[in-house]
DNA sequence: CATTTTGCAACCGCTTCAGTTGCTGATGGC
DNA sequence: GCCATCAGCAACTGAAGCGGTTGCAAAATG
């Protein structure tokens, strides 16, 4: 979301990494590694070479946080990729896919929350004084 | 969750942790650290000594996953207790709180669907036949 | 052709977590 | 009163995940 936020911030021209990674204090391979599933998910392009850089493949508006969060998220693992209960007992048999049904349902809870916001909405609270009205 | 329905399924009774831990494939000092956390919400009642072990403290119909989620995972850490980012940015320096407030709204969505569910809804997927009526 | 920049693999160190062992203390049956 | 059962707790281990780092190849620019 940082990334996303900062490349709204410099929107229209591109952005090396090692910028990004000045604005979130870490490694510019850090940043590379998550423009990586960005640019898999079409929210973001990538320009190789000399004034190359990261910029938004589309208009803040049109980037939800879902897309964020499903572009980077891509297999919710919800902590049961060990549970391996015993088949044997008529609890342990049955819990399992009880579980998933919870899990998919608050997840679906979570996700309908991050439908609600778009980049432009972050963005927007960078620039709190609106243009004044005359 | 595991546990809990196993109490619900074996409600009435003592369940010792070893029992607990046959159903979930694991150890009991494991089951016993969940359940301390259970206890502690007054969730569980704990009973030590010969024919002791764990029992609901409230009916299945009284207990909401939300219940259960407040429980165990008391501080939600939303992957930002390591994020420092750079305050000399104009981006790095809002964007804690911006992100603080978008995970805030997420937690409420995931957490409405869990209050929708309860420990009495789980246990009835363990008994799908009903009482034949004559 | 030199510089800038992405892309990617490999590695290190830290943290987290399930699992395990061993002990203490409480409880109840005999 | 004693012993078996059980929770509670601290300490350790091993595996997994992750941020961070280095090094290098490939691409694009001027």
């Amino acid at each position: 979301m940082h990334i996303l936020a900062y490349l709204a911030f410099r929107q229209g021209v591109a952005v090396p990494s090692a910028e990004i990674a000045g604005s979130v204090s870490t490694n510019p391979v850090v940043i590379r590694r998550l423009l990586s599933a960005l640019v898999k998910a079409r929210l973001v392009s990538a320009q190789k070479g000399a004034n190359g850089g990261f910029a938004l493949a589309s208009t803040p508006t049109n980037i939800s946080l879902l897309d964020v969060y499903r572009a980077v998220e891509p297999t919710p693992n919800h902590g049961l990729r060990t549970f391996k209960p015993n088949q044997k007992c008529p609890v342990g048999a049955k819990i399992e896919s009880i579980l998933h049904g919870v899990f998919f349902k608050a997840q679906a809870g979570m996700e309908t929350a991050l439908a609600h916001f778009t980049l432009a909405a972050i963005d927007q609270e960078f620039r709190p004084i609106g243009p004044g009205k005359k």
